[in-house]
DNA sequence: CTCAGAAATGTTATAAGGTAACATCGTGCG
DNA sequence: CGCACGATGTTACCTTATAACATTTCTGAG
Protein backbone atom coordinates (compact mmCIF):
# COMPACT_ATOMS: atom_id res chain seq x y z
CA UNK A 1 0.00 0.00 0.00
CA UNK A 2 1.47 3.48 -0.82
CA UNK A 3 1.25 5.96 1.52
CA UNK A 4 -0.74 8.65 1.53
CA UNK A 5 -3.33 6.70 -0.03
CA UNK A 6 -3.03 7.61 -3.28
CA UNK A 7 -6.71 6.32 -4.84
CA UNK A 8 -6.49 3.47 -7.73
CA UNK A 9 -8.17 6.00 -10.17
CA UNK A 10 -5.34 8.32 -9.45
CA UNK A 11 -2.68 6.12 -9.99
CA UNK A 12 -0.84 5.55 -12.96
CA UNK A 13 -1.47 8.23 -15.34
CA UNK A 14 -1.67 11.70 -15.53
CA UNK A 15 -4.86 13.09 -15.52
CA UNK A 16 -8.20 12.47 -15.34
CA UNK A 17 -10.85 14.12 -17.40
CA UNK A 18 -14.34 13.55 -17.22
CA UNK A 19 -15.51 15.02 -20.35
CA UNK A 20 -16.79 12.33 -22.40
CA UNK A 21 -15.45 13.93 -25.35
CA UNK A 22 -11.93 15.08 -24.72
CA UNK A 23 -9.34 14.14 -27.39
CA UNK A 24 -6.57 15.87 -25.84
CA UNK A 25 -7.75 18.24 -28.13
CA UNK A 26 -5.08 20.93 -27.54
CA UNK A 27 -2.29 18.14 -27.19
CA UNK A 28 -2.94 16.51 -31.09
CA UNK A 29 -2.55 20.01 -32.18
CA UNK A 30 1.11 21.08 -31.43
CA UNK A 31 3.65 19.15 -30.51
CA UNK A 32 3.39 19.44 -26.78
CA UNK A 33 6.97 18.67 -26.25
CA UNK A 34 7.82 22.11 -27.55
CA UNK A 35 5.82 23.20 -25.37
CA UNK A 36 7.68 21.66 -22.18
CA UNK A 37 11.07 22.99 -23.57
CA UNK A 38 9.82 26.23 -24.28
CA UNK A 39 8.37 26.66 -20.64
CA UNK A 40 11.48 24.85 -18.87
CA UNK A 41 13.92 27.03 -20.35
CA UNK A 42 12.09 30.22 -20.09
CA UNK A 43 11.49 29.22 -16.06
CA UNK A 44 15.72 28.54 -16.18
CA UNK A 45 16.38 31.63 -17.32
CA UNK A 46 14.01 33.61 -14.85
CA UNK A 47 15.23 32.35 -12.01
CA UNK A 48 18.79 32.81 -12.87
CA UNK A 49 18.31 36.55 -13.66
CA UNK A 50 16.21 36.70 -10.29
CA UNK A 51 18.81 34.39 -8.27
CA UNK A 52 15.75 32.19 -7.21
CA UNK A 53 17.30 28.65 -7.00
CA UNK A 54 15.48 25.93 -9.46
CA UNK A 55 16.46 23.26 -7.88
CA UNK A 56 15.81 19.83 -9.41
CA UNK A 57 12.58 18.73 -7.70
CA UNK A 58 11.27 22.05 -8.66
CA UNK A 59 12.01 21.82 -12.07
CA UNK A 60 10.65 18.49 -11.73
CA UNK A 61 7.28 19.59 -10.47
CA UNK A 62 7.48 21.87 -13.31
CA UNK A 63 7.61 19.78 -15.84
CA UNK A 64 5.11 17.50 -14.58
CA UNK A 65 2.90 20.68 -14.43
CA UNK A 66 3.34 21.18 -18.11
CA UNK A 67 2.45 17.83 -19.41
CA UNK A 68 -0.32 18.91 -20.20
CA UNK A 69 -2.63 22.56 -20.87
CA UNK A 70 -5.26 20.84 -18.47
CA UNK A 71 -4.71 21.95 -14.65
CA UNK A 72 -2.73 19.19 -13.17
CA UNK A 73 -4.04 18.15 -9.20
CA UNK A 74 -1.20 18.23 -6.37
CA UNK A 75 -1.93 15.02 -5.83
CA UNK A 76 -1.81 13.69 -9.39
CA UNK A 77 2.03 15.62 -9.15
CA UNK A 78 2.58 13.47 -6.64
CA UNK A 79 1.47 10.25 -8.04
CA UNK A 80 3.78 10.80 -10.85
CA UNK A 81 7.11 11.51 -8.40
CA UNK A 82 6.18 8.59 -6.15
CA UNK A 83 7.08 6.78 -9.29
CA UNK A 84 10.71 7.83 -9.25
CA UNK A 85 11.08 9.03 -5.33
CA UNK A 86 10.01 8.98 -2.24
CA UNK A 87 8.17 11.72 -1.79
CA UNK A 88 4.82 13.52 0.66
CA UNK A 89 2.72 15.86 -0.03
CA UNK A 90 5.16 18.63 1.74
CA UNK A 91 7.62 18.14 -1.41
CA UNK A 92 5.24 18.91 -3.69
CA UNK A 93 3.59 22.10 -2.32
CA UNK A 94 6.61 23.22 -1.41
CA UNK A 95 7.80 22.98 -4.83
CA UNK A 96 4.15 24.28 -5.89
CA UNK A 97 4.61 27.36 -3.76
CA UNK A 98 8.00 28.38 -4.96
CA UNK A 99 6.61 27.99 -8.44
CA UNK A 100 3.65 30.20 -7.99
CA UNK A 101 5.90 33.15 -6.11
CA UNK A 102 8.19 32.79 -9.23
CA UNK A 103 4.71 33.18 -11.70
CA UNK A 104 5.91 30.10 -13.07
CA UNK A 105 2.72 28.04 -12.27
CA UNK A 106 -0.84 29.63 -11.21
CA UNK A 107 -3.00 27.89 -9.17
CA UNK A 108 -6.96 27.60 -10.45
CA UNK A 109 -8.70 28.57 -6.68
CA UNK A 110 -12.31 26.89 -8.52
CA UNK A 111 -10.64 23.64 -9.53
CA UNK A 112 -7.74 23.10 -7.08
CA UNK A 113 -5.29 22.73 -9.61
CA UNK A 114 -1.91 24.23 -11.38
CA UNK A 115 -1.49 24.93 -15.18
CA UNK A 116 1.80 25.94 -16.26
CA UNK A 117 2.19 29.65 -17.44
CA UNK A 118 3.57 30.64 -20.25
CA UNK A 119 4.93 34.17 -19.14
CA UNK A 120 6.78 34.34 -16.16
CA UNK A 121 8.37 37.38 -16.67
CA UNK A 122 5.08 39.50 -17.06
CA UNK A 123 3.74 40.32 -13.64
CA UNK A 124 0.23 39.60 -15.34
CA UNK A 125 -2.29 39.40 -13.23
CA UNK A 126 -3.53 36.99 -15.44
CA UNK A 127 -7.13 35.48 -16.03
CA UNK A 128 -8.23 31.95 -16.75
CA UNK A 129 -11.44 30.61 -18.69
CA UNK A 130 -11.95 27.27 -17.71
CA UNK A 131 -14.18 24.33 -19.46
CA UNK A 132 -16.10 22.56 -16.88
CA UNK A 133 -16.55 19.48 -19.35
CA UNK A 134 -12.88 19.25 -20.61
CA UNK A 135 -11.21 21.25 -18.35
CA UNK A 136 -9.25 22.76 -20.94
CA UNK A 137 -7.81 26.09 -19.95
CA UNK A 138 -7.15 29.11 -21.37
CA UNK A 139 -5.47 32.35 -20.52
CA UNK A 140 -7.40 35.91 -21.15
CA UNK A 141 -5.56 39.37 -21.53
CA UNK A 142 -6.74 41.27 -18.25
CA UNK A 143 -6.37 44.47 -18.65
CA UNK A 144 -9.24 46.39 -18.77
CA UNK A 145 -10.28 44.28 -16.68
CA UNK A 146 -7.55 44.81 -14.21
CA UNK A 147 -7.67 48.70 -14.93
CA UNK A 148 -11.81 48.03 -13.91
CA UNK A 149 -10.80 46.71 -10.84
CA UNK A 150 -7.83 48.54 -9.88
CA UNK A 151 -10.80 51.95 -9.95
CA UNK A 152 -12.96 50.36 -8.19
CA UNK A 153 -10.74 49.23 -5.43
CA UNK A 154 -8.34 52.61 -4.72
CA UNK A 155 -12.30 54.29 -4.99
CA UNK A 156 -12.29 51.82 -1.21
CA UNK A 157 -9.10 52.59 -0.20
CA UNK A 158 -8.06 48.79 -0.74
CA UNK A 159 -4.46 47.75 -1.45
CA UNK A 160 -4.83 44.93 -4.33
CA UNK A 161 -1.88 42.50 -3.80
CA UNK A 162 -3.44 39.64 -6.01
CA UNK A 163 -6.31 38.88 -7.83
CA UNK A 164 -8.31 35.52 -8.70
CA UNK A 165 -10.10 35.58 -12.57
CA UNK A 166 -11.76 32.31 -13.23
CA UNK A 167 -14.76 32.14 -15.99
CA UNK A 168 -16.36 28.69 -15.75
CA UNK A 169 -18.15 27.09 -18.59
CA UNK A 170 -18.37 25.67 -22.25
CA UNK A 171 -15.45 25.42 -24.76
CA UNK A 172 -16.53 25.36 -28.42
CA UNK A 173 -15.48 22.25 -28.60
CA UNK A 174 -17.23 20.99 -26.22
CA UNK A 175 -20.24 22.67 -27.56
CA UNK A 176 -20.14 21.60 -30.32
CA UNK A 177 -19.93 17.90 -28.98
CA UNK A 178 -23.43 18.55 -27.28
CA UNK A 179 -22.52 18.83 -23.43
CA UNK A 180 -25.19 20.35 -22.06
CA UNK A 181 -27.15 20.17 -18.36
CA UNK A 182 -25.23 22.96 -16.29
CA UNK B 1 -15.45 12.96 21.39
CA UNK B 2 -17.65 14.75 18.71
CA UNK B 3 -18.21 13.74 15.33
CA UNK B 4 -16.19 14.51 11.83
CA UNK B 5 -13.32 15.91 14.63
CA UNK B 6 -14.19 19.23 15.45
CA UNK B 7 -11.07 21.01 15.89
CA UNK B 8 -10.72 22.27 19.32
CA UNK B 9 -10.18 25.82 17.47
CA UNK B 10 -13.02 26.17 15.73
CA UNK B 11 -15.38 24.92 18.54
CA UNK B 12 -17.28 27.23 20.68
CA UNK B 13 -17.26 30.34 18.42
CA UNK B 14 -18.18 31.28 15.01
CA UNK B 15 -15.46 32.88 13.30
CA UNK B 16 -11.16 32.97 13.34
CA UNK B 17 -9.34 35.90 12.49
CA UNK B 18 -5.83 35.83 12.47
CA UNK B 19 -5.93 39.40 12.27
CA UNK B 20 -4.26 41.10 15.71
CA UNK B 21 -6.06 44.20 14.36
CA UNK B 22 -9.66 42.99 14.20
CA UNK B 23 -12.19 44.54 15.87
CA UNK B 24 -14.62 43.34 14.35
CA UNK B 25 -15.07 46.52 12.34
CA UNK B 26 -17.76 45.81 10.06
CA UNK B 27 -19.67 44.51 12.82
CA UNK B 28 -19.25 47.32 15.31
CA UNK B 29 -20.31 50.44 12.93
CA UNK B 30 -23.82 49.17 12.43
CA UNK B 31 -26.53 46.82 14.14
CA UNK B 32 -25.69 44.01 12.60
CA UNK B 33 -29.43 42.58 13.58
CA UNK B 34 -30.55 44.60 10.86
CA UNK B 35 -28.81 42.80 8.39
CA UNK B 36 -29.12 39.41 9.01
CA UNK B 37 -33.18 40.38 9.26
CA UNK B 38 -33.02 42.26 6.05
CA UNK B 39 -31.68 39.25 4.51
CA UNK B 40 -33.81 36.72 5.83
CA UNK B 41 -36.60 38.92 5.09
CA UNK B 42 -35.58 38.99 1.43
CA UNK B 43 -34.59 35.60 1.06
CA UNK B 44 -37.96 34.66 2.22
CA UNK B 45 -39.87 36.63 0.03
CA UNK B 46 -37.17 35.83 -3.00
CA UNK B 47 -37.80 32.05 -1.92
CA UNK B 48 -41.71 32.43 -2.03
CA UNK B 49 -41.56 33.80 -5.75
CA UNK B 50 -39.50 31.26 -7.50
CA UNK B 51 -41.72 28.67 -5.26
CA UNK B 52 -38.05 27.83 -4.04
CA UNK B 53 -38.51 25.73 -0.42
CA UNK B 54 -36.72 27.54 2.00
CA UNK B 55 -37.12 25.29 5.03
CA UNK B 56 -35.74 25.87 8.63
CA UNK B 57 -32.63 24.30 7.98
CA UNK B 58 -31.67 25.84 5.34
CA UNK B 59 -32.76 29.52 6.70
CA UNK B 60 -30.74 28.45 10.18
CA UNK B 61 -27.72 27.83 7.73
CA UNK B 62 -28.61 31.21 5.85
CA UNK B 63 -28.96 33.14 9.33
CA UNK B 64 -25.75 31.47 10.68
CA UNK B 65 -23.37 32.47 7.50
CA UNK B 66 -24.93 36.48 8.29
CA UNK B 67 -23.88 36.18 11.57
CA UNK B 68 -20.76 38.50 10.44
CA UNK B 69 -19.38 40.14 7.34
CA UNK B 70 -16.63 37.32 6.97
CA UNK B 71 -16.49 34.65 5.21
CA UNK B 72 -17.68 31.37 6.96
CA UNK B 73 -16.21 28.40 6.43
CA UNK B 74 -19.00 25.01 6.17
CA UNK B 75 -16.86 23.51 9.11
CA UNK B 76 -17.32 26.44 11.41
CA UNK B 77 -21.42 26.38 10.33
CA UNK B 78 -21.36 22.68 11.12
CA UNK B 79 -20.18 23.30 14.46
CA UNK B 80 -22.73 25.62 15.31
CA UNK B 81 -25.54 23.39 14.02
CA UNK B 82 -23.92 20.48 16.14
CA UNK B 83 -24.84 22.79 19.03
CA UNK B 84 -28.26 23.00 18.69
CA UNK B 85 -29.09 19.29 16.46
CA UNK B 86 -26.83 16.23 15.79
CA UNK B 87 -25.64 16.93 12.06
CA UNK B 88 -23.13 15.79 10.01
CA UNK B 89 -21.23 17.47 6.99
CA UNK B 90 -24.07 16.77 4.01
CA UNK B 91 -25.91 18.47 5.92
CA UNK B 92 -24.25 21.69 5.80
CA UNK B 93 -23.38 21.15 2.26
CA UNK B 94 -26.95 20.11 1.46
CA UNK B 95 -28.13 23.53 2.88
CA UNK B 96 -24.96 25.49 0.94
CA UNK B 97 -25.71 24.68 -2.49
CA UNK B 98 -28.88 25.28 -1.93
CA UNK B 99 -28.62 28.93 -1.28
CA UNK B 100 -25.51 29.02 -3.75
CA UNK B 101 -28.29 28.16 -6.65
CA UNK B 102 -31.01 30.80 -4.97
CA UNK B 103 -27.84 33.39 -4.89
CA UNK B 104 -28.57 33.64 -1.17
CA UNK B 105 -24.92 33.29 -0.52
CA UNK B 106 -21.88 33.16 -2.72
CA UNK B 107 -18.77 30.64 -2.34
CA UNK B 108 -15.34 32.32 -1.95
CA UNK B 109 -13.12 29.64 -3.89
CA UNK B 110 -9.61 31.43 -2.43
CA UNK B 111 -10.95 31.01 1.09
CA UNK B 112 -13.46 28.22 0.77
CA UNK B 113 -16.06 30.39 2.88
CA UNK B 114 -19.00 31.21 1.73
CA UNK B 115 -20.70 34.77 2.74
CA UNK B 116 -24.16 36.47 2.42
CA UNK B 117 -25.14 38.10 -0.67
CA UNK B 118 -27.77 40.95 -0.02
CA UNK B 119 -29.18 41.27 -3.30
CA UNK B 120 -30.22 37.47 -4.61
CA UNK B 121 -32.36 38.99 -6.71
CA UNK B 122 -29.95 40.46 -9.50
CA UNK B 123 -28.34 37.70 -11.03
CA UNK B 124 -24.93 39.60 -10.50
CA UNK B 125 -22.02 37.69 -11.47
CA UNK B 126 -19.95 39.43 -8.19
CA UNK B 127 -16.57 40.40 -7.25
CA UNK B 128 -15.36 40.41 -4.04
CA UNK B 129 -12.34 42.25 -2.32
CA UNK B 130 -10.87 40.20 0.43
CA UNK B 131 -8.67 41.55 2.87
CA UNK B 132 -6.00 38.76 3.41
CA UNK B 133 -5.64 40.08 6.82
CA UNK B 134 -9.33 40.17 8.53
CA UNK B 135 -10.92 38.79 5.54
CA UNK B 136 -13.70 41.65 5.68
CA UNK B 137 -15.12 41.13 2.26
CA UNK B 138 -16.62 43.90 0.04
CA UNK B 139 -18.75 43.04 -3.37
CA UNK B 140 -17.46 44.95 -6.23
CA UNK B 141 -19.90 45.99 -8.99
CA UNK B 142 -18.63 44.41 -12.16
CA UNK B 143 -20.50 45.70 -14.68
CA UNK B 144 -17.65 46.60 -17.15
CA UNK B 145 -15.24 44.00 -16.12
CA UNK B 146 -17.83 41.38 -16.96
CA UNK B 147 -18.39 42.99 -20.43
CA UNK B 148 -14.81 43.07 -20.89
CA UNK B 149 -14.71 38.94 -20.37
CA UNK B 150 -17.72 38.65 -22.46
CA UNK B 151 -15.74 39.89 -24.86
CA UNK B 152 -12.80 38.20 -24.88
CA UNK B 153 -15.32 34.66 -24.22
CA UNK B 154 -17.09 35.52 -27.31
CA UNK B 155 -14.38 36.06 -29.86
CA UNK B 156 -12.85 32.57 -28.70
CA UNK B 157 -16.40 31.08 -28.51
CA UNK B 158 -16.52 30.01 -25.49
CA UNK B 159 -19.95 29.71 -23.39
CA UNK B 160 -20.25 31.52 -20.07
CA UNK B 161 -21.38 29.95 -17.58
CA UNK B 162 -20.28 31.37 -14.23
CA UNK B 163 -17.29 33.71 -13.03
CA UNK B 164 -15.19 33.77 -10.08
CA UNK B 165 -13.82 37.39 -9.33
CA UNK B 166 -11.75 37.33 -6.25
CA UNK B 167 -8.96 40.53 -5.28
CA UNK B 168 -6.88 39.76 -2.44
CA UNK B 169 -5.30 42.77 -0.75
CA UNK B 170 -5.46 44.90 2.18
CA UNK B 171 -8.47 46.96 2.88
CA UNK B 172 -8.20 50.68 4.43
CA UNK B 173 -8.31 49.38 8.06
CA UNK B 174 -5.56 46.56 8.19
CA UNK B 175 -2.98 49.26 6.01
CA UNK B 176 -3.80 51.77 8.86
CA UNK B 177 -2.83 48.87 11.21
CA UNK B 178 0.22 48.85 9.89
CA UNK B 179 0.19 45.70 8.52
CA UNK B 180 1.94 44.70 6.09
CA UNK B 181 4.67 41.55 4.76
CA UNK B 182 2.97 40.02 1.85
C1' DC C 1 39.24 25.43 3.95
C1' DT C 2 35.78 25.37 7.29
C1' DC C 3 32.13 26.11 9.73
C1' DA C 4 27.96 28.68 10.85
C1' DG C 5 23.64 30.10 9.24
C1' DA C 6 20.24 29.79 5.81
C1' DA C 7 17.74 27.34 2.47
C1' DA C 8 15.93 23.14 0.96
C1' DT C 9 14.27 18.69 1.76
C1' DG C 10 12.64 14.56 4.53
C1' DT C 11 9.19 12.56 7.63
C1' DT C 12 5.24 11.88 10.40
C1' DA C 13 0.99 13.08 11.61
C1' DT C 14 -3.14 15.47 11.20
C1' DA C 15 -6.19 19.27 9.87
C1' DA C 16 -9.68 20.98 6.75
C1' DG C 17 -12.86 20.66 3.03
C1' DG C 18 -16.03 17.86 0.51
C1' DT C 19 -18.82 13.82 -1.44
C1' DA C 20 -20.84 9.00 -2.41
C1' DA C 21 -24.20 5.97 -1.30
C1' DC C 22 -27.92 4.37 0.77
C1' DA C 23 -31.68 4.68 4.47
C1' DT C 24 -35.57 7.21 6.21
C1' DC C 25 -39.05 10.63 6.61
C1' DG C 26 -42.91 13.58 5.22
C1' DT C 27 -46.29 15.26 2.29
C1' DG C 28 -49.26 16.00 -1.37
C1' DC C 29 -51.80 13.90 -5.03
C1' DG C 30 -54.06 10.52 -8.09
C1' DC D 1 -54.47 4.38 0.55
C1' DG D 2 -50.05 4.19 -1.46
C1' DC D 3 -46.56 5.86 -4.19
C1' DA D 4 -43.52 9.41 -5.93
C1' DC D 5 -40.65 12.98 -4.86
C1' DG D 6 -38.07 16.21 -2.32
C1' DA D 7 -35.67 16.74 1.93
C1' DT D 8 -33.03 14.96 5.56
C1' DG D 9 -30.29 11.38 8.29
C1' DT D 10 -26.22 8.45 8.56
C1' DT D 11 -21.99 6.20 7.66
C1' DA D 12 -17.99 6.05 5.55
C1' DC D 13 -14.63 7.82 2.90
C1' DC D 14 -11.95 10.78 -0.35
C1' DT D 15 -9.16 14.90 -1.62
C1' DT D 16 -6.50 18.80 -0.53
C1' DA D 17 -3.37 21.02 2.42
C1' DT D 18 -0.45 22.16 6.46
C1' DA D 19 2.01 21.86 11.14
C1' DA D 20 5.94 20.56 13.34
C1' DC D 21 10.21 18.94 13.76
C1' DA D 22 14.50 16.39 11.86
C1' DT D 23 18.05 16.26 8.50
C1' DT D 24 20.66 17.53 4.60
C1' DT D 25 22.70 20.70 1.37
C1' DC D 26 24.39 25.00 -0.05
C1' DT D 27 26.77 29.36 0.38
C1' DG D 28 29.46 32.94 1.87
C1' DA D 29 32.40 35.17 5.49
C1' DG D 30 36.48 34.78 7.88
Amino acid sequence: MLPYNISESTKGRMKTTSCPHKKNSHTSQHDHNICIEKALSKAEAVCRQRGARLTPQRRRVLELVWQTHEPVGAYDILAELQKEMRAAPPTVYRALDFLQQQGLIHRLASLNAYVGCATPDRADKVAYLICRCCKETSPLAPQNLSSEIAAQAERKGFQIENQIVEVLGLCPTCQQEGVVDE
